[in-house]
DNA sequence: AGTCATGTTGACGA
DNA sequence: CTCGTCAACATGAC
């Protein structure tokens, strides 16, 4: 569920809900879910791997971590967090972690860092990168402050097309480098919406969770690397350590 | 059936 | 104050 592409797929299936009013609420999230009743929703936006329910004075956050999910229209058998019900059809909740943002959503987030917003700035990632030289561009890309609604796959398949080892410093990759690296990771977040929604996303990884490298058929190495400790999954032969 | 995983936060101690 | 470490959360695919 949780990296930003799947948070774009869940916001486009919501159109017709924008505009009306939440006639009931439930779920066992810790807000106070009776603020959110007999409002309309002004919006359904997303920052990166958040998923955002704008109000007039408030804007509901959803981050659905690991194992988060969601049902329109129906249930599933989890515990439901958060289920919002519309005169038009319902929104359930599963797993996720919900907070209440006073204000606009605008207030609260910098669209700019939102690797698949359309303000998204090569620009500002790239000044952002450079306050950063010492640490591993595996970490870098997970800094949801820098590329956020980058996770895992997105990460390891982004290094792997650029051929750069997940250990590298920021600060010693060639200009040519964290180029391309601003320009695929933006790419492969729309490259894993478009597979995503075809349901091929899975056999189109090249080094994420493969044995063999993609490209040239060596053994992927898999590690947990930098300070995140999230498994890295990397091609020796391709993948250059800077 | 057991293992592993697309993630983040907060507590705690050094 | 900042850093590292760890627990906590909770589900589903394989």
């Amino acid at each position: 569920m949780p990296e930003g592409p799947s948070i774009v797929i869940l916001r486009e299936q919501l159109d017709r809900f924008i505009g009306k009013e939440v006639i009931d609420v439930g779920g066992n999230a810790k807000i106070d879910l009776e603020r959110l009743k007999g409002l309309k929703v002004l919006d359904f936006k997303s920052w990166g791997k958040h998923f955002l329910i704008c109000f007039r004075d408030f804007t509901v956050r959803i981050h659905f971590m690991m194992f988060g999910s969601y049902a329109i229209d129906g249930a599933k058998k989890a515990r439901l967090r958060l289920g919002l019900t519309f005169p038009n059809g319902v929104l359930n909740m599963y797993t996720a972690d919900v907070r209440i943002w006073e204000g606009t959503a605008d207030e609260n987030y910098d669209w700019s860092s939102d690797v698949m917003s359309r303000h998204w700035s090569r620009k500002k990632a790239k000044s952002k990168l450079m306050e950063i030289p010492d640490t591993q561009v595996g970490d870098a890309l997970l800094d949801q402050n820098v590329f956020s609604g980058v996770g895992n796959i997105i990460r390891n398949e982004v290094l792997h097309r650029i051929k750069v080892h997940p250990e590298s410093k920021t600060g010693k990759l060639p200009k040519t480098k964290i180029d391309a690296l601003l320009k695929e990771v933006s790419a492969y977040a729309f490259d894993f919406l478009r597979w995503k929604k075809e349901g091929t996303l899975k056999r189109q990884w090249q080094a994420y969770h493969r044995k063999e490298c993609g490209r040239c058929g060596h053994p992927i190495h898999k590690k947990e690397t930098g300070k995140t400790r999230r498994a890295s999954f990397f091609c020796e032969r391709c993948q250059k350590k800077y």
